[in-house]
DNA sequence: AGCGTTATGTTATCTTATAACAAAATTGAG
DNA sequence: CTCAATTTTGTTATAAGATAACATAACGCT
């Protein structure tokens, strides 16, 4: 258990980039290595921070330039709440993350969403907001738009996080 | 026409203030204004230059304080993936918004999400990831999350954008 | 080996956001 | 009304996040 599908993922990922013709070369692969050795989002300049300790370069660029090719090919998302980014959890296709992110804790949980239609009502394709909102209530404007990305995030509390509470506060 | 719903937002809002006694102060209002003449979402540093126009504070807090206010009460959403805020279409109570973003003419629109449970399995209570996904593949761990808000921003083009460049493209 | 392409490294700068504190306005108690 | 406590505004200064532009190095193909 001491590293929960890290390296699973990361040779995911090699695979992937082979099969695609993607170069994960040195800095790439390492900005992934830090991401998952992490295990929770980091900021673009502590990412930077860990590739100094390794010798690369240490200007903002390369980490923004490394986490652009990674994020571009679905293997890291950007978590907008938090300025941070997270190494994806089950890396396959690019695909619009959905995550659940601790307040107290910062921890970072990636939903396996094979569904994404279900979400927006159809990801990729023309969709109406009747069926993306799937209510009751009439929307009056029957407005369409083509869905192409998405970033969904869940704020709140994990549960490690709300039982230590709950203790505390006892 | 002209103003879809801007001066019924605007009443909204002062209305709701007053139940809430919430100081509804001018710099607010008059941010609140400028997001809903806008149409679109602004950078802070936009909404600033507005402020400093009509006579107001022109350092960055003053436009940061008032987005907050606003923000906290409901009344304007934060567009993480532009790094700017729109003024919401329906205030009522505080709410995560559920939003369209078109990638060609940047604007913004919100869903009316009466129903954002059915999102996330549960907003405000426990939920497990099974009933978040509501798919038929098991999670292996049960994890749970008291999600609290949460941000939902779909990216794509809208209506009018992919009218036009199916246009142009004929 | 050599050419075109892709990736890296660096400098400089830009944009977004916040900390800290003084001055003004508002609220409520007496 | 007046004063004290609280809240809001305004300002300075600076932190934090991100990108443009260009030179150099590595790669990948013929």
């Amino acid at each position: 258990m001491a590293n929960s599908g890290r390296d699973e993922a990361f040779a995911k990922v090699e695979r992937l980039c082979k099969e695609r013709n993607l170069r994960l070369t040195p800095v790439r692969k390492r900005v992934l290595e830090i991401l998952l050795e992490a295990g929770r989002a980091l900021g673009a300049y502590e990412v930077l921070e860990s590739l100094r300790r390794d010798g690369f370069g240490h200007q903002p660029p390369v980490a923004y330039r490394a986490l652009e090719f990674l994020q571009e090919n679905g293997f890291v998302h950007r978590v907008e709440g938090m300025k941070g980014y997270v190494a994806c959890t089950s890396p396959s296709e690019p695909h619009g993350p959905v995550l659940l992110v601790c307040d107290s804790c910062n921890e970072v949980k990636e939903l396996r969403t094979p569904h994404l239609e279900e979400i927006a009502g159809g990801i990729g394709s023309h969709c109406s907001l009747e069926s993306a909102a799937e209510t009751g209530r009439h929307q009056a404007e029957t407005e369409e738009f083509l869905a192409s990305a998405h970033a969904i995030e869940i704020l709140g509390c994990c549960k490690q996080c709300s039982e230590a509470s709950e203790l505390s506060s006892k």
